[in-house]
DNA sequence: GAAAAGTACTATGTATGGCCAAGTACTAAG
DNA sequence: CTTAGTACTTGGCCATACATAGTACTTTTC
């Protein structure tokens, strides 16, 4: 449970959703997103793209024709499908609805004494052991 | 690839966040947090609460007493150690820098026909096929 | 007082995604 | 031909969220 860790888990999700962005924006290949997502400061190796690219294209969401690069092997260029584009639109969503969540719980301040009163469990006792 | 699954995924790691900033506010027991957290619209299941519970002790992040209750076995209050406050605060600053990060990839519009200069890389070809 | 219901915590197994690392394949430069 | 650069592929590892079942304690009900 070290920080490292749990930024990794952070952006389980999300990196799904940017790639998705990315690609509604026009035809890109791998290596324009990876420079798109650099640059935003979120760091994405191959290992980790071409796995998630390939998820997208089996579940439909997204397409690619290969493009012959005068620059070593050809490219695959990827592209929105109809459902993916539905797809995207659902995780914006979810994506707004998570930030919302999460500022509502990290908004708050602390709360030594008064707690928001409770009606059905009254925590009250103060009987404590160790 | 369902969406239900994506949105599982997004908030793995903020779950981790959430819980401890609820108890940087005060002692909490688990049930609790789970009211919290559901008034949040963030639904957590006892399966997915209690073990991360563990590993934040284990972790040294938090601690707990444990304290009789009036109706039922006794509950665990837990609080935050000063390795956890710090452990916070970076997740915090990682929290921040992740919306921020998304919002510049997602904030964009469409691209269709000028892009970015690219410097380095030309992508200039036009031969395509399939 | 025994059975049932409610509360709180524990334990096991599964699925998924991000990542490391190694490997394949094509092109251009020396 | 060898080397370097680029693009894509694959296999295995790990951590988290979750479903599910189980334990333990208390109160309620008969």
């Amino acid at each position: 449970m070290n920080l490292e860790n749990t930024q990794v888990q952070m952006r389980k999700g999300i990196l799904e959703y940017c790639i998705l962005h990315i690609i509604s924006r026009g035809e890109v290949y791998a290596s324009d997103m990876i420079d798109e997502l650099t640059s935003a400061k979120i760091m994405v190796v191959e290992g980790t793209l071409y796995p998630l690219l390939t998820r997208l294209k089996n579940a439909g969401l997204v397409e690619y024709k290969w493009v012959e690069s005068k620059s070593g092997p050809p490219r695959k260029y990827y592209t929105l499908t109809g459902e993916g584009r539905d797809f995207l639109s659902n995780l914006e969503t979810t994506w707004d609805e998570l930030i919302r969540s999460t500022r509502e719980i990290t908004g708050k301040q602390k709360n030594s004494t008064k707690r928001k009163p409770k009606t059905t469990k009254a925590v009250t006792e103060k009987n404590k052991n160790l």
